[in-house]
RNA sequence: GCGCCUGUAGCUCAGUUGGAUAGAGCAACGGACUUCUAAUCCGUAGGUCACACGUUCGAGUCGUGUCAGGCGUACCA
């Protein structure tokens, strides 16, 4: 609709040229916007005052031009106005609003799609959690919205691929299996200290017991070295397994599983180590390798190699971010924790030298999640450091609820996730706000089939004419604007958008259901709201499901 | 010190690439179920958009500075 209104004044602004009612030939760009106020109309724009300078006249001289050169052959548009400094203002004729039901109906569980992306190679990286511990909050806040930007991009039209990086290689593998080692030899009756900077939780004494179970029968006749190794093997992968098991409670997939370490098997650091050194992009200083990453904004340089000869973890991310494009993806999304922000720049540095473009590379940071119990924080315990387990979270919350309230602020705003809130079974708890709506509509129509026929509602013309009460309008004109929310959300990389979308539809719905009855004696009114409520149930279920959150049919 | 993020109603937060009278939920107060699910709705009240300058027809939005909070500033990851 908003995009008929445009063309509308585009072509009434090339109009009042043509005809020289306006001195300058050039054409500003035309912002169709819809006011806050109903009393300004549907939509209004603004093009009078940006063309004010340009054209010499009076904002409102203009505004009566191109009211005057208006064609509208689809009789959308039943008044104008001109108001304030020189808006114009434009009412749409209610008949206007009724095409979007047959639109929704048609296109099913696409509507809403676009063609934005056209096809490009994108990859989303989320999560990426250390497999030294099992995932937290955090990570979920992370993985909700990864998975959703994911899902937005791939429903706008781009080829999306999603990503787990795992750090399966270094000091903290090293750490991890010196963890386990100890805690093998405390049950085995042995007297350790145990260092500040081993992993400190009880899982790891759970791992130590699994880890000698399995190899109790030679454990002890191995060399110590060995004995850490297996056990930092043995670790690691059983915690990667726990982290994919909690993934795949919280219904987050990946297309692809990233091993650091594979980066160094195949050579891949050393190569790019080797790149940046004929490019002149490194020099050597105190004994360590440098990457003149000042050169790019960033306010130091940065050590990829230390002078013990070993890499820095920065090192491998160059080269894995290289390879991130040799894999052919046109844009690389990261979704990192806040407190890696400075980080970026670095990278940015790496991806310029590599001979590509900043913009191709996005880092969506997430901030905060602070865990409170009706509005009391959670106290962390520093010891084991579980109290605040995704997998704890998810049980107790459900997966709907805790994917739903992550989506619910933007992600760079801090999220105090209240456990007793997001339990509630009532409007405090907004996910039940929305899928209630799915629901409902999912009993009328249940009643609907029970009492009248097995027959669908049809796309009846003569019907849909009837939806002319003020709470029918106002459904139609927020489900026209589905496909623009989408499209936002998928430009600036935002799923909160889509949050917002839903909680206005469903405030609309619960409005227009208080107000207005569904089921009727009269046929044709009936079938006409059926088709209706239909199509907000579609959209829904749509949105939720870009959300990552099920649409039950009852509740 | 420097860098990034945040600052909007009592609380939690939106605010569409600068638009008209700044919105929603919660909390408070007053109403609505013999009717398709009250996990709902309707109404009332609530504001110096942290502060000060600047840019322009027009600023919550852009720029500079100040204040407050968070995070980051390793040859750690």
């Amino acid at each position: 609709m908003k995009n008929k209104i445009k063309t509308i004044v585009e072509t009434a602004v090339k109009k009042a040229i043509q005809n020289g009612e306006m001195p300058s030939p050039t054409l500003a760009e035309v912002l169709i916007e819809e006011p806050k106020v109903s009393a300004h109309g549907d939509f209004s724009t603004n093009i009078a005052m940006t063309m004010a300078s340009l054209q010499k006249m009076a904002p409102r001289k203009i505004s009566d031009i191109i009211i005057k050169n208006i064609d509208d052959p689809g009789r959308l548009i039943s008044r104008t106005e001109i108001a304030g400094p020189g808006f114009i203002n434009f009412f749409i004729t209610p008949e206007a609003w009724h095409p979007v039901l047959k639109e929704i109906h048609g296109l099913k569980d696409r509507f809403g799609a676009s063609s934005l992306g056209q096809g490009k190679k994108v990859q989303v990286e989320f999560v990426s959690a250390n497999p030294t511990g099992p995932l937290h909050v955090g990570h979920g806040r992370g993985a909700a919205v990864g998975d959703a930007v994911a899902n937005i991009l791939s429903f706008s039209g781009y080829d999306v691929q999603r990503e787990y990086y795992i750090n399966d290689s270094g000091r903290q593998i090293n750490t991890l299996g010196r963890s386990v080692f100890l805690r093998v030899k405390e049950i085995l009756g042995e007297a350790v200290s145990f260092p500040e900077e081993c992993y400190q939780g009880d899982y790891i004494k759970d791992l130590a017991r699994m880890a000698l179970e399995t190899r109790k029968a030679d454990f002890s006749s191995l060399a110590e070295a060995d004995q850490i190794f297996f056990c930092a093997r043995f670790a690691a992968q059983s915690i990667l397994d726990g982290i994919k098991a909690d993934l795949d409670s919280f219904g987050v997939g990946f297309d692809h599983w990233y091993s650091e370490q594979g980066l160094f098997d195949q050579g891949k650091v050393d190569a790019a180590i080797q790149e940046f050194k004929e490019n002149g992009h490194v020099y050597e200083k105190e004994g360590a390798l440098w990457f003149n990453t000042s050169r790019y904004g960033d306010e130091k340089d940065r050590v990829i190699v230390r002078s013990n000869g070993q890499t820095t973890y920065f090192a491998s991310d160059i080269a894995y971010h290289q390879e991130k494009f040799k894999r052919g993806f046109d844009r690389i999304i990261d979704v990192w924790g806040a407190d890696h922000h400075g980080y970026i720049q670095r990278i940015r540095a790496a991806i310029e030298a590599s001979g590509k473009k900043s913009e191709q590379f996005h880092v969506i940071l997430i901030h905060l999640v602070n865990l409170v119990r009706a509005g009391v924080p959670v106290a962390m315990s520093t010891r084991s450091g579980e109290f605040d387990a995704l997998s704890d979270v998810i049980n107790e919350v459900g997966r709907d609820a805790a994917r739903f309230i992550f989506l619910s602020r933007h992600y760079e705003s801090p999220l105090d996730f209240d456990l007793e809130l997001a339990k509630k079974k009532s409007n405090d708890n907004p996910v039940y706000y929305v899928q209630y709506v799915h629901a409902r509509i999912e009993s009328i129509l249940k009643k609907e089939r029970e009492k009248y026929s097995e027959r669908e509602p049809a796309f009846d013309g003569k019907g849909i004419s009837l939806l002319i009460a003020a709470e029918e309008i106002k459904l139609l004109k927020i489900l026209s604007r589905y496909p623009e929310a989408i499209d936002h959300a998928a430009v600036h990389l935002e799923p909160h958008r889509i949050t917002y979308f839903l909680m206005e539809l469903s405030a609309a719905f619960h409005a227009f259901y208080n107000a207005i009855r569904v089921l009727s004696d009269d046929p044709e009114i009936t079938s006409a709201r059926l088709y209706l409520i239909r199509a907000v149930q579609q959209v829904i279920r749509n949105g939720l499901t870009l959300l990552g959150v099920s649409a039950p049919l009852s509740m």
